[in-house]
DNA sequence: AGCACGCCGACT
DNA sequence: GTCGGCGTGCTC
């Protein structure tokens, strides 16, 4: 029985008689003096009498998980360690909520005529027909206020009654409204139809140039899977919120029906809607971040992972996983086609594409007449800007010259905020955030500091907090705010504005935004990475990007490889319809192999060389590396357990363990953290070495320990 | 995760 | 003399 509990182990209980239960079905079992819901793992018969067993409570009337969850489950919770009962409850959320509350329709009551037949009354009834509807919407309907309606019932003249609001997802139509695809897409679509009609497992990578209509050709494969398999099911993962609501259109222009919608956004009601829907079969495109993985799909029959090479795929909080990795897990156990699809693949998508083990599909064009942008490096060595300014003399007569032509531009800076440091001019002091040793970042628009690891934020001091002189804070380096206000200098005349998470806080904000520059009301768009993920703006014809080297510096592994995909999708946002885009982007550093390869336009020439420098490390993709974090209020504590760890590891062979060293962030609210790492051969087991580690010592209750297998962010 | 058990400070 | 703090440990 998998029960949501912190345990590494399934719990057995006793099946009272006459109750018949196989794996997958819920129950409600005792635990102590509470009751939880758990998922039947399996069912067997005991031998002896080695322990007594509680019972089982009762068959749970809600529907049971298909195996195929089942086992994902188990395999993911195998796989990053975490406790399967928690990886099987997450298999839940949606049937925890609500049902939504029972619509309030009206309706007429045979045709009963109110005693004075007003404009606006006969306006309702002749809205009305025969049919029903809520209030709200039969007084739009006739353009007349909800009182008018109410009056109707009041009189009984309508009469009000409640339905189950069951959500209907209507099948997608695969010949609604077909996209023409060029040959290459053609091609892709029909390989990864093909696969999925099939069936079995049949991994994919959807290698293509941005703006070469990748999403197009998935959703073709779809339509054309789903024209020959009516009931099949296809999940798409997109890794951010923002993106959901353009791909939601656009498939509902595509299949004449909205797909549903999945991520921590969705209302609970919905979410239930959503669970039981997907559960019975009668919802055939899911469109969702990450936690959609965990749906009780019956008939799974495609997942795309579309933009696979983000991070944002990877879950850092609560249960650690990641997105892209479980998803080509569990199109193995459904034996689906999983299509991972970006135009900066991650090296170790490539590196399974290079050795076969991925059928790698490749878009070499733009939609249409559009091209690639071209790219020129700045050399800030030779062209730096004026002291306490960030933008390059070409890169201010570019975007001057774009202005006077009319056509939009994108500077690019992975920077919230004003200002990244605020420091004394007095004493040096740099501030932080309490009990975190991470900076403040000024935000001018809100008048505050802000901690971005810990959300902290206080309105900017009058005096150093550490000296206490007046008026001697200054506020070092450049955020997008501030770039924006050197633009607003040497362009007052053009329209400006920030798209950063502080200023595009939600998916509504991004589509305003969105529209605002696809209608042509922005020039110049000053943006972090919010705006480089997957947004199209078809007028935008010049990208300027602030600071090249912003990722490079840190010794982080995939430091290159992020790089090189943000400014890849940064650059690739230009130039998208028919007039053809420029990039720019200024560098201390143009001899830099990132930089020199996006220049040239060279993908293969810095993967290569990125890959060569990975292979020498035994590095992944070609080794395999699990962070393991210890945290505690307790420094003592830490240290002690961090030495245990240490002292406990088992003997083998191609594996080595580094640490514990402090982490990159050693305090964060208050905590210390010590991070361990392990790197092993590709062919070592790191899980059953991990498991007989763990197994040999355990850890007080004070301290926190987080195991990250194949780790992202090195924090 | 909850919840109970268990040893040390301020209260009717 | 008890009520209650949350540290430690267990739940089939």
């Amino acid at each position: 029985m998998l029960v949501p509990l912190p345990v590494q182990e399934a719990f057995d209980y006793a099946v009272p008689d006459g109750m018949d239960l196989s794996r997958g079905d819920q129950v409600d079992v005792p635990l102590g003096p509470r009751f939880l819901r758990g998922i039947v793992s399996d069912v067997f018969e005991t031998t002896g009498s080695n322990r007594k067993l509680k019972s089982i409570e009762r068959k749970a009337s809600d529907p049971s998980l298909p195996l195929g969850t089942v086992d994902f489950v188990e395999w993911a919770a195998r796989w990053t360690l975490n406790p399967p009962g928690e990886m099987a409850s997450r298999a839940l959320r949606g049937l925890r909520a609500p049902r939504p509350k029972p619509e309030r329709r009206v309706r007429r009551i045979g045709m009963r005529q109110p005693q004075r037949a007003t404009t606006a009354r006969t306006a309702v009834l002749e809205a009305l027909q025969d049919r029903s509807m809520t209030a709200a919407d039969l007084a739009r309907a006739a353009t007349v206020s909800t009182g008018v309606v109410k009056g109707l019932v009041d009189e009984g003249v309508l009469e009000v009654f409640e339905v189950e609001a069951v959500a209907a997802f209507d099948r997608p139509r695969p010949d609604h409204a077909p996209a023409v695809l060029n040959p290459d897409q053609a091609a892709s679509a029909k390989a990864m139809a093909g696969a999925a009609i099939t069936g079995g497992f049949a991994p994919f990578l959807l290698d293509g140039i941005t703006g070469s209509g990748k999403t197009e050709t998935y959703l073709e494969a779809a339509a054309e899977l789903l024209a020959a398999k009516p009931d099949a099911q296809v999940l798409i993962l997109l890794p951010e919120i923002a993106l959901t609501q353009a791909l939601i259109e656009r498939i509902t222009r595509r299949f004449g029906s909205a797909p549903a919608e999945w991520h921590s956004g969705v209302t609970p009601p919905r979410r239930r809607q959503v669970w039981e829907a997907v559960r019975a079969g009668r919802c055939n495109i899911v469109v969702g971040a990450r936690s959609a993985l965990f749906l009780p799909y019956p008939d799974l029959a495609m997942i795309v992972v579309d933009e696979e090479h983000d991070g944002s795929y990877k879950q850092e909080e609560g249960l650690v996983y990641h997105g892209r990795d479980l998803a080509v897990a569990r199109g193995r156990i459904e034996g689906a086609t999983v299509v991972l699809a970006s135009a900066t693949p991650s090296l170790e998508t490539l590196w399974n594409a290079q050795q076969g083990r991925y059928r790698w599909l490749k878009l070499r064009t733009r939609h249409g007449v559009a091209v690639l942008p071209d790219i020129a490096l700045v050399d800030l060595r030779q062209n730096p800007p004026d002291p306490q300014t960030w933008l390059s003399q070409t890169l201010r007569e570019e975007i001057g010259a774009n202005l006077a032509k009319g056509e939009q531009s994108l500077l690019f800076l992975n920077r919230r905020g004003y200002a990244p440091v605020v420091l004394c001019r007095a004493c040096g002091h740099r501030l932080t955030s309490p009990d975190t040793d991470s900076w403040l970042v000024e935000h001018r628009y809100s008048g505050r500091l802000v901690c971005h690891l810990t959300g902290f934020s206080m309105p900017k001091p009058k005096a150093c907090p550490a000296c206490g002189t007046e008026d001697t804070l200054v506020s070092v380096g450049p955020g997008v705010e501030r770039v924006e206000e050197e633009v607003r200098q040497l362009f007052p005349e053009a329209r400006t504005a920030v798209f950063s998470s502080d200023t595009v806080p939600d998916a509504e904000a991004a589509r305003a935004m969105i529209t605002a520059m696809a209608e042509g009301e922005i020039d110049i768009l000053v943006a972090t990475q919010a705006a480089a993920k997957g947004h199209n703006f078809p007028r935008l014809t010049l990208v300027g990007v602030v600071d090249a080297d912003l990722g490079l510096r840190g010794g982080d592994l995939r430091a290159a490889e992020r790089t090189y995909q943000l400014l890849a999708q940064a650059t690739g946002r230009a130039g998208r319809a028919d007039k053809p885009g420029r990039a720019f982007l200024q560098t201390w550093t143009p001899e830099h192999p990132v930089l020199e390869a996006l220049a040239a336009n060279e993908r293969e020439a810095f993967v290569a060389a990125e890959m060569a420098e990975r292979e020498l490390g035994s590095l992944p993709p070609y080794g395999r590396l699990t962070a393991l974090i210890l945290s505690s209020e307790n420094a003592q504590a830490l240290e002690k357990t961090a030495r245990e760890l240490a002292a406990a590891i088992p003997n083998a062979e191609r594996l080595e363990v580094y640490g514990p060293a402090d982490a990159p962030l050693a305090l964060v609210r208050g905590r210390r953290r010590k991070r361990l790492l392990v790197r092993a051969d590709r062919d070592v087991n790191m899980q059953a070495f991990l498991r007989a580690w763990l197994g040999r010592i355990k850890i007080p209750a004070s301290v926190r320990l987080t195991v990250d297998v194949d780790p992202y962010s090195f924090l």
